[in-house]
DNA sequence: CTGTTAGCGCCTTCAA
DNA sequence: TTGAAGGCGCTAACAG
């Protein structure tokens, strides 16, 4: 059973396929009423545009393609919806493809979202490994950088990128951790491959020394950051005897391991420590987890993120780069307490509001 | 600057276009060096085939299109990064699309996808109202729903589906209870709007008739179930005096809700109260909440509805209609205990295993 | 206002 | 083994 093209329709109306051609389109130079006849034929017949054809033509497929290239995290999936969301409002589909990082499979990737014609690509990475990959590509078709970071004089970068100001968020830690009388905190997690990490851990550091506030630093060895790696982390941590009295974890998801940890050592949270997190993903918010963090506002991220692409495929001279630095958001929740234990009671008041919004 | 065509390579290798598509397709007739001149050419060149062109030929794009209909949950959000990653490696890409139910925007989407020739269409969908919607366009383009549900006797069925099997699932969630000593038990959340919940309702009121188990639902009568629904239901609940021992919540994100309510209100799970949730949400699995629920198996829903689509689309004649019901799976976590409390120290100690796998 | 003509980049007969 | 011609469904000149 053919589709029903244009071709079939002008037959029918009695016309060229010209003129069919106009009345889909709104074109100006064609009648009224020969343009209500054959859309309504249309609407008969059940006709429907080819788009493969016309973006044949146009070369425009109002498609972009979104690379997840790594998609161990929940982290990255909600911001997979939040890119499809806000691309759906600016009049664009999302083609989805998540690929390990590593190996040639996204540069596999790269080459058939081109072939498939998209308008632009998305692609979201946590490490600088990334760069060279866009920046062979971004000739071919406007692309984006989510997530990914740069050192802090990045005037240099030849590429767009949308990314969380991690060395911000880094102070901001510490300066919170500072605030409520912390003045000996480890830092658990961080991974030397992850540049986002180094470049959170500086920031912390640097604020921190400010401050003058003591920093031990607990690297994570493992490849990627789980809950798991956040467990042995903590256990390991917790097994030793210590004097800190807060702990900033690199991400939520080892914040997670960490508390799972506490919880089997009889170690509370926040009496005796407090537990600081990074990234906001949705679990943090839940009941009986209600960990304070550092979001990262995937849903500022997407919107940004989309709309810089789409900027480029418009313009699409291409001869400038933009970063966009987004700068994180504390949310307190119940995981962080004052030293002085005082204030203790409206934290726990407020709790049940800021979990209900 | 334009792309490099077929046309190109064959004018600069000194041959017809025929003969370069032929060594790109790796046709039988065309001597081996011929070819390797030619693919050797194209890699010099950066030629990249343009799939537009050969779908708008081939009539088939190697596309599917994936509509969720309802993403307010993280149920949804996983399913789709699976469905992603398994149609990956059926060689199909994704086109990914969400929108709210109601309205007519799924119908809008059914058309832009059709327009944008995708091969084929999943659609998930809790309610059966999307069944008409199917009816109707399934005879254009090969249609999966999935997750939704229907009646047990479903042979005239005429769509294609993959679903948990709900009334299985209700079963087993009375059953277990029972198994645990439970005789009074309470079942949150129904909605009379989810063919899922009534379905799975039935199963629990059946089975627990059988075993002379007495339960006493109590209706959602919000739109959604969302945890903040649950929290509603469960302070509700509690307030009142009860003599239920065990509550079977009729989603993950309710039965947080639940906890929530009964934190708050001092009631102790699993000493006081059992609880037992539905969908196995990631979450669910978290240090802290570690809820027994029955697994609705995100993995398995995604791969049989993806390879179900895929043969459909290779058939493509399209006379006869695939029922595939997936069985639930109880996972036992920390909410639920037997009534006399002498397992109850096996079942703790088990926790941090399943935790960890 | 409408129709004719010529492609977009590719594949597929058919003939050489 | 290769090439020429036609067409997939649509749009965009240019004439009428």
């Amino acid at each position: 059973m053919r589709r029903v093209t244009i071709k079939d329709i002008a037959r029918m109306a009695g016309v060229s396929v010209t003129t069919v051609s106009r009345a889909l389109n709104n074109a100006p130079e064609i009648s009224p009423e020969t343009r209500e006849r054959i859309l309504e034929l249309c609407r008969e017949e059940g006709y429907r545009t080819n788009l493969l054809a016309r973006s044949l033509i146009s070369s425009r497929t109002n498609v972009i393609g979104v690379i997840l290239s790594d998609i161990s995290g929940p982290f990255h999936a909600s911001l997979a919806l939040h890119i499809e969301t806000c691309a759906a409002q600016l009049g664009y589909q999302v083609m989805l493809c998540s690929g390990q990082p590593g190996s040639d499979r996204i540069d596999q990737l790269f080459d058939l979202l081109i072939s498939q014609g998209v308008d632009g690509i998305l692609l979201t990475s946590a490490s600088n490994s990334a760069i060279p990959l866009l920046e062979r590509y971004q000739s071919t078709v406007p692309t984006v950088l989510i997530g990914a970071t740069f050192a802090p004089v990045s005037s240099s970068m030849r590429i767009n990128s949308v990314c969380t100001d991690n060395y911000v968020g880094g102070q901001m830690a510490a300066r919170y951790l500072h605030s409520l009388g912390h003045r000996q905190v480890a830092y658990l997690g961080v991974r030397q491959g992850s540049d986002t990490h180094l470049l959170r851990h500086r920031g912390f550091l640097d604020a921190a020394a400010e401050l003058d506030m003591t920093v031990d630093t607990v690297w994570n060895p493992a490849s990627h950051s789980t809950s798991e790696s956040g467990y042995q982390m903590g256990r390991r941590f917790f097994l030793k005897p210590f004097s800190h009295t807060a702990v900033f974890a690199v991400s939520d998801l080892v914040a997670l391991g960490i508390m799972q940890a506490a919880d089997e050592l009889g170690i509370a949270i926040p009496e005796q420590l407090s537990l600081l997190g990074f990234d906001n993903i949705d679990y943090a918010s839940l009941p009986k987890i209600r960990l304070t963090t550092i979001s990262q506002r995937t849903e500022a991220l997407a919107g940004a993120s989309v709309r810089l692409l789409t900027e480029l495929i418009r313009q699409s001279d291409g001869m400038e780069f933009t970063q966009c630095l987004l700068t994180p958001e504390l949310i307190q929740r119940d995981t962080c307490r004052e030293i002085c234990t005082e204030h203790k009671a409206a934290v726990q008041k407020s709790s049940r509001r800021s979990y209900l919004r």
